[in-house]
DNA sequence: TAAGTTACAAACTATGGTTGTTGTAAGTTA
DNA sequence: TAACTTACAACAACCATAGTTTGTAACTTA
């Protein structure tokens, strides 16, 4: 029955590219459901039948992109047969990365989602637990490898995340866009690595 | 010849007394000179002998904060006959508690310093060179005292630096108010001093 | 009945004129 | 002549209102 042809998932795919296309354009704050509707061919309203509100779909666009980090971050943690703690290295290092390319070549949409940073949307929350979960993880990793020593792996995640923060956060990624950080990233996680593989409970 | 009888130096720091009052009073970016002029008794062209814009005067009032915190930090290096791994503790903790306490109290005060972040305003660079300055020192008393082994003090000082930025940077500090963050802290800076106390260089 | 429309009210934003603030130049006083 | 004033121009904040945009309700169609 849709006169568009298309099924509410597509539809909504397509809505979010177009929303991706109108920030991109105009810049976060300045998009119209209106523009938004129409290079989808549908009137505004019609666009309330796949999104709450006009927060919903914008807040769909981060959503994308957080899972996308979630995904591939998860495809480095379920790589076989590689040292634990360069495993941890490389999900640093690609978090870091995805942040600063998105802040370099897509700095309207980096500014949505920076805005989210403090904010406590469920999705946001979501990626918070996948991340900390995938970091839980490569934690047991290695201390199971015995590369890390300690009884508390969720502690010593959550003082990796911490002390890793001058690298992830949204504030602080686009304060060093011009530095090449990556060789200090990894001498901080070095001297924490190498911290925590000394008795730390 | 002054019609106030003061200085320049009292009036200049009546000046940022006053500027400090209105931003508590109306918030930071509601300060009028006019104001500011008023409580001191003179006129707003006045303040131009002292200030060379508004700017200055509002820099005026983040300077000064900066400059108690260096000196705070600066009598806990030089306090002698303590472990220098528990005096770095101490700085840490003590510049964490003054950004925390300054959001907590006086939040207007707080977001001119927090915008200012980012700026490369004169005094906060030197600000910032001597906190490192500072960090710098404590680490070469550690090495000296066979706390840490390293060859590059300024190295180790920006990687206790960047890995405890969770606990100073403007906007965490800000993020985590209701949390208590001094056991963290700990635990971060712990694990990072242990893996420098290894060979790092 | 899910996917859409049109039509309309409420909320927001852009505009332009008015008032208030900032910054400067020329003048005043101890 | 340093510390200040008054007077004024340039600029920014404020406020009313006209114009858009957002969100909803009642209606249409495959």
């Amino acid at each position: 029955m849709p006169r568009t042809g298309l099924t509410a998932a597509e539809i909504k795919k397509k809505a979010i590219d177009a929303t991706v296309a109108a920030m991109r354009e105009e810049g976060f704050d300045k998009v119209r459901l209106t523009d938004v509707a129409k290079q989808l061919g549908v009137s505004h309203a019609a666009l309330y039948l796949h999104f709450k509100d006009k927060t919903a779909l914008l807040d769909a666009v981060s959503e994308r992109w957080l899972v996308e980090i979630d995904e591939s971050l998860d495809a480095i943690c379920r790589k076989q047969g590689k040292e634990p703690t360069e495993k941890m290295l490389a999900w640093m290092l690609t978090l870091h990365r995805a942040k600063r390319a998105k802040v370099l070549h897509d700095p309207e949409l980096y500014k949505s989602f920076d805005l989210l940073a403090n904010a406590q949307k469920p999705y946001v929350q979501q990626h918070m637990s996948t991340l900390m979960a995938q970091l839980v993880g490569l934690v047991r990793e290695a201390i199971a490898a015995r590369r890390l020593r300690g009884a508390d792996p969720d502690k010593m995640a959550e003082i990796l995340w911490e002390g890793m923060m001058a690298f992830h956060h949204p504030k602080l990624v686009a304060q060093h866009l011009d530095e090449k950080r990556e060789p200090l990233l990894r001498l901080v996680l070095e001297s924490m690595l190498k911290g925590l593989a000394l008795k730390t409970d």
